[in-house]
RNA sequence: GUCUCGUUAGCUCAGUCGGUAGAGCAUUUCCCUUUUAAGGAAGUGGCCGUUGGUUCGAAUCCAACACGGGACACCA
């Protein structure tokens, strides 16, 4: 760890400070109100004569941003969790002596607790007339530039706590994310959900087409996978009695990182007996309902150059159709493999023949459908072999009783009706299984312990996942997932694994 | 994984035709008791992402690599 000559000067700061028997690392600093609440309460001193209240006094505390040092006077705006305060000192409040060493040792991105009454300045601006001031915590980093700020991303992602202070309207966002999840969580309580915590290291990574992440357990001496859903262990828990289940937590895919991927996110998937998808879909629009409500939000929200219309009830269409009349694709296509190959090519898209109809299907659907399904819009009933833990249709054993929902051009949801005929889905298993052998490392692994789970019996439930960080994107109008997500991933900088490297020697 | 753009002081950025490395803010010293990116004066601060090549000479041209942004691919 080397500091540079910045820190040293501040370093030695500190070093004064203790030497004034001034704790520049303080506990036990208790503040009586904070920046914003003090204008909020004083804003009546600008209408009076006096243009100031020295009956009262209040002790604030938070980081100085920026200072201004004028001879025997200074200007310093502090910054709390709820905003900016400008203080004001002098030699005359705080004393010759130490008003000197102030001056001298306090410095821009200082924690400082100030004490004393409220006052306007000449220009019109509520503050602080400080009487007595303390330093809570010397900063001994500097701040960046005070104008520009931090605008390197590279840098917002791997220090967001500097993020934060530079940039205090990323807070804002973060807010918005916990009021997402405190409201989903609320939600699903009132309508009686049971909030549930299953395992994160799986013996098998299932419930989702994804690459598993793998680590070890040195006392076992195997390899368990993190989650890449907890769809089967959910399951199993409406086996075991629990009607109505929900988790909103982690997973993990090991996978590529863009615009909407990050290897860990978060999602709530909730299960629920004795409904079917249908419910899901209402639950699902209530569910925005409430969540629009109770984020102040309009009906018609802006997402970069779209706006998204929530005043409708939400679009439903079949899968098929769906390609039909947004994919524009003709009908006959669809009647066979070899129309659908034919057509791709003609369009100039690669197509790969070895693949089944309901992946072909899927194909087309993610070059011509979805980037057109701006407003909210339930697509329903997919192709069975796209779907391996989804129930059959009793009609038409090729569709499966599964819906996802799409916003902004985006799959923000997959919900379907519960596979529950233990046979049908040992053979499912069975089927992806040899999709494996065939080369795709994506296919699910059998779970023969789940297999046996349903073969105690699993009530007929219906079953959904909602990505939150997406959610959170569209609701907080971010481009990037790493902007809704407060620690993304990143690669490790050079020197990090250099370090790695020789702890392991 | 592919393409593309970027990487220069703590931060935000200039750097022309290849010829001794620049600005603003921050920092240090001094002046200043109502400032708003306060102001005035003088300083300090550089492995120009890394390694190699071309050249008398490289921040600048070339190559590889590292990290990042964006797009695409893969994928919830």
């Amino acid at each position: 760890m080397i500091f540079d000559q910045y820190e040293q000067q501040r370093i030695e700061k500190a070093n004064a400070l203790k030497e004034l028997g001034k704790n520049p690392y303080r506990h036990n600093v208790k503040k009586d109100t904070n920046t914003a609440e003090f204008k909020r309460c004083y804003e009546y001193v600008s209408n009076t004569e006096e243009k100031r209240d020295e009956n009262k006094e209040n002790t604030v505390v938070g980081r100085i941003k920026f200072l201004r040092h004028m001879g025997k006077a200074a200007f310093a705006k502090i910054e709390d969790e709820n905003g900016t305060l400008q203080i004001y000192f002098s030699r005359d409040g705080l004393g010759v002596e130490w008003f000197k060493e102030v001056k001298k040792l306090v410095e821009v991105g200082d924690i400082i607790s100030v004490t004393g009454y409220p006052f306007v300045t000449k220009t019109g601006e509520l503050s602080l007339h400080v009487k007595v001031l303390e330093v809570a915590t010397k900063s001994i980093t500097p701040l960046p530039e005070k104008f520009h700020g931090l605008t390197d991303k590279e840098l917002r992602y791997r220090k967001r706590y500097l993020d934060m202070i530079m940039n205090p309207n990323v807070k804002e966002t973060f807010k918005i994310r916990s009021q997402i999840v405190s409201t989903i969580r609320h939600f699903f309580e009132e309508r009686s959900f049971l909030e549930v915590e299953t395992p994160m290291m799986h013996p098998i990574a299932g419930g989702a087409n994804a690459k598993p992440f793998v680590t070890h357990h040195n006392a076992l001496g195997i390899d368990r996978y993190l989650r890449i859903a907890p769809e089967l262990y959910l399951k199993r828990l409406v086996v075991g009695g629990f009607e109505a289940v929900f988790e909103i937590n982690r997973n993990f895919r090991n996978e590529g990182m863009d615009l909407t991927h990050n290897p860990e996110f978060t999602m709530i998937e909730f299960y629920w007996a004795y409904h079917t998808y249908h419910d899901l879909m209402e639950l699902t629009e209530d569910m925005f309902t409430v969540l629009l409500k109770k984020l102040n939000l309009p009906s018609k929200i802006p997402y970069g150059d779209i706006e998204i219309d929530f005043s409708e009830k939400f679009r439903k269409i079949s899968y098929k159709d769906s390609l039909i009349e947004i994919g524009n694709v003709p009908a006959e296509v669809l009647e066979n493999k070899e129309n659908i190959l034919a057509y791709l090519k003609e369009k100039g898209e690669e197509a790969n023949e070895a693949l089944s109809l309901g992946k072909l299907y899927e194909e087309l659907f993610d070059l011509y459908v979805e980037e057109k399904l701006i407003n909210p819009t339930f697509i329903i009933d997919y192709p069975i072999d796209i779907s391996p833990l989804a129930r059959r249709k009793d009609d038409n054993p090729e569709i499966a009783e599964r819906f996802e929902l799409f916003m902004a051009g985006r799959e923000i949801a997959n919900g379907f009706n519960e596979l529950n005929d233990p046979i049908d889905q040992y053979n499912r298993f069975a089927n992806q299984l040899a999709a494996k052998d065939a080369g795709d490392d994506e296919a699910h692994e059998m779970d023969e312990d789940y297999v046996r789970a349903l073969g105690y019996g699993l009530p007929p439930t219906a079953g959904q996942g909602l990505g939150i960080d997406r959610l959170t994107m569209l609701l907080t109008n971010e481009q990037s997932i790493r902007d809704v997500i407060l620690f993304p991933s990143m690669k490790p900088l050079r020197e990090e694994i250099e370090n790695n490297d020789k702890e392991e020697k």
